[in-house]
DNA sequence: GTGAAAGCGCTAACAC
DNA sequence: GTGTTAGCGCTTTCAC
């Protein structure tokens, strides 16, 4: 069924050198030989043994990748645009999900350690010297993707503080007086690692201080009723800035709910650029979420450390730009 | 940096087989002598060296799918609940995209195979007696998702065409004359595997057929122009059926465009069930596509094929419903 | 230009 | 209860 080098060798009457030279291109072989050999072995369906090449070797050209889940649109972008970058570099890819899950987070990253891949690209859900550690106790490079550990850890992500700033300047110069800010929390407790999220409301603060607006924060997980009182609280022209897209989108369908009109009434800007909006009316203004782009250049910088770069801890920070639709 | 079971036995005084003993549980040993050795092993961070278990036992306890993309959200969706159904069986999972593309497909098979999985799980692309056979020729068991090669393939999908079948009896039972179907190609040239897509369209048939219903087929991929026309054709109270809801979406910001109502001039029904149709209005109409049923019943065909069953060709309908909403 | 042999880290069969 | 050994299929070094 399955044909063995050594096999193939017996076969043709050579030594498994031999054979080994034909299939790997390897120089110090008689073109007709080897031309003979791989014959045979496209014949007798040859195919290479990549764990047996592997534990000789020492590589596998396999990158682990580590993420919540793929319900989450901008997970399966991400997950997809890494499996291309690492296809055209003859790498493939073992998939990992934490859900979000500490414990299970680490079980992923001991898991793929023991597969013996060469790198690991990880949204991380942990955080804390402790998490630190372990990650750097891993015999292969990692480089964390939005969420940040540690200055000295590989990362690549968002210029997400910057990012809303930015747009709460435009909210001003637009003569907004007043910024309601949702930013539902993805986990309770302070255990999670919620770096990007983080970044994004000290971005609001910032951005509100900057322009001297008024603000309202609204971090709960069910925010309707805080939401109305806030929508209905006096205090100017407002808009409502929200951490991602789907609380835009809610908002929307609250908002009309509650018959106020976007943006004649109320501003409203998401985050994510996710591409549902297009069915949106009216379209949301948001600020794009370059999922691609983060993907290449976690990759790239995943390969210069698989590729013996052991001493650099490169950080990059994507641009995202803001995208002007009707809702603003 | 890492360790190995030799270099444990080593440093614990004892032979490389008693370490083996100690780590897998294993039979036959001084139950203070393993609690040693592993607490040594734990000290060291002893991590087994999985791709030299794998060469040894043959199994990797991994299995490979291949899908055209995560763009799509149903392979999202569909990957996503492989990897928890697999993750259930100590299973981790490959994953290989294959755009779509039929030589880039085959490639995926050839790769997760010389890998060694234990079993793959595909949505193929491919079809054809000539794939037929280089499937079976695998060494490893592969069962098909969605679209069938061969009713010797084992294969977990939908009842697309029941479903539809069924749609449009329900829309004939509201009083609709005539359906339009939208069903645009997925791929030309007919090389594709568009087994599902064909289903649809068959289930659409005989549901017309059964009812005496008019129909118009629109097929094309920019459908627009035909929709117009179709729908300005005089024939009865109408409504659009379509393949899948992004279609529909589409369809119904057309409608909108063109200043027509859902429902009360025109009847819509998409296919899927994807989860962005809350945000709309009209609700839509639509098929649910029990996407984790159809992950975990296809993880475990494939599961009783890897553990030995080597005769049965299983084969799995999935029930899917129609979910009533506001558009028809 | 080709062959022989060692060994990657593990498991499993067998000996004691 | 423990040790020894062969070998999974490949790559790589060295000898001829």
């Amino acid at each position: 069924m399955r044909i063995t080098s050594r096999e193939l060798a017996k076969i043709c009457g050579v030594s498994i050198g031999t054979v080994d030279r034909a299939l790997n291109n390897r120089p110090g072989i008689n073109p007709e030989t080897k031309e003979r050999i791989l014959r045979v072995g496209r014949e007798l369906g040859y195919r290479p043994h990549l764990v047996a090449r592997s534990l000789k070797t020492g590589k596998t050209f396999t990158v682990g990748i580590v993420v919540y889940d793929l319900d989450n649109r901008f997970f399966a972008q991400l997950v997809n645009a890494i499996e291309n970058a690492a296809r055209e570099s003859e790498y493939f890819v073992y998939l990992t999900l934490s859900h979000h899950d500490l414990i299970r987070e680490r079980g992923c990253l001991e898991h793929l350690a023991s597969l013996n891949v060469d790198g690991v690209l990880i949204v991380p859900t942990n955080k804390g010297n402790e998490f630190i550690r372990f990650v750097k106790s891993l015999p292969v490079p990692v480089v964390t993707i939005g969420n940040r550990i540690s200055a000295t850890v590989p990362f690549v992500g968002l210029q997400d503080r910057e990012a809303i700033r930015g747009t709460i300047g435009v909210i001003a110069n637009k003569g907004y007086r007043r910024v309601i800010y949702v930013s539902p929390p993805l986990s309770y407790g302070g255990k999670e690692n919620i770096y990007e999220v983080e970044e994004r409301y000290e971005g609001f603060r910032e951005g509100i201080r900057e322009h001297s607006l008024q603000s309202y924060v609204i971090r709960d997980k069910h925010f309707e009723a805080a939401l109305s009182e806030a929508v209905k609280a006096d205090g100017g022209r407002s808009a409502i800035m929200c951490s991602s897209d789907i609380y835009a989108l809610e908002c929307l369908r609250l908002l009309d709910i509650w018959g106020l009109r976007v943006p004649t009434d109320i501003g409203l800007v998401g985050f994510d650029d996710i591409d549902i909006l297009k069915y949106v009316r009216p379209s949301l203004t948001t600020i794009s979420y370059p999922t691609r782009e983060i993907a290449r250049e976690a990759f790239a910088v995943l390969k210069v450390l698989m590729d013996g770069e052991t001493e650099a801890c490169p950080a990059r920070l994507i641009e995202s730009k803001l995208i002007l639709r009707e809702s603003l």
